[in-house]
DNA sequence: TCTATATAGCACTAATCTAGTACCGATTTC
DNA sequence: GAAATCGGTACTAGATTAGTGCTATATAGA
């Protein structure tokens, strides 16, 4: 299955709990214990995330970690690039592979991965973390809704 | 970064060179020599395609695979889901895990994962088996085409 | 019927990646 | 100066992936 590491499972729901803050600043000890997370895990994913930017953070004492931007200005896409880098579905649509791919001479596919990715990034970058902090949507998700009559998101307009 | 395993990759490109063969029933071997890639994994590739129904497959000799439906009616979704499993981005997103992810006391995000994986699903479902089996498409892809235009494929941009 | 060809299914191994930990230095508050 | 906290790097164990090998079964054709 496609999946996203633990590491940026965490990261989404840290930065939830940051969102919900309001700016305050919050340790990693803090977020740790009110997300029930290991502590060295959660120190090492506020680390990446302040150094991507996201977050902005606060040496010494009293110090701890709060959002750079507002929660709408902060997609799942940010997150999950953060921590696991550039959102590339195949090593060859990875940067630094253009070209150098073994197979490319018998590969036609090549030239459709970057609409594959395109299409998993605006699905991503389309919800945004002040989404994903509100409570739970409560609405029955429908798993298989074959293409059409899905409720508006991003990922409606695939290509 | 999310990423398909390489054996949903190699699905991929077995598929588009059966989409191109119209039809015409091909050997793993043959497949495997044209494209390039150890016979062993095609084999096997090819083995969970055929249970998953996507393609027919005929023993014996003169015997091979070809697709169980017309290009046009495969999605990228339909192959990697038969080579990975449920497309599910979390562990808590899956099948089977409704309710008994020690963590879900705490997790307000879990009810948005099923967005972010319809999201996905529907970008990979919305491309198909007959758009992916043409040549590439040499059009320069349009980055973030609802926000803003940037002239770059998702791999260019580490987000 | 025999043989060559080809898929079906399962088991196995090596390499890679992920999850999680540990340590030490730098910075800030009191 | 002490305590709290972030910053960076290195390390380990376990899980996953990539790839191989073997045996059984089915089919076409001589």
């Amino acid at each position: 299955m496609i999946r996203i590491t633990r590491e940026a499972d965490y990261g989404i729901l840290l930065m939830t709990y940051l969102a919900q803050a309001e700016s305050q600043a919050l340790s990693a000890a803090a977020l740790a214990q009110q997300r029930h997370l290991p502590l060295p895990m959660v120190s090492k994913i506020l680390k990446t995330l302040a150094r991507a930017g996201l977050l902005t953070s606060q040496r010494g004492a009293l110090g701890g970690y709060s959002l750079a931007r507002p929660p709408a200005a902060i997609s799942a896409a940010d997150i999950i690039g953060a921590l696991e880098g550039p959102i590339a579905i195949t090593e060859c649509s990875e940067e630094g592979h253009d070209g150098c791919c073994s197979r490319q001479a018998y590969c036609e596919v090549s030239g459709h991965w970057p609409r594959i990715n395109q299409a998993i990034f605006n699905a991503l970058q389309g919800i945004s973390l002040l989404e994903m902090s509100r409570p739970d949507p409560l609405q029955p998700v429908q798993f298989h809704p074959l293409r059409q009559t899905v409720t508006a998101n991003a990922a409606d307009h695939p290509i």
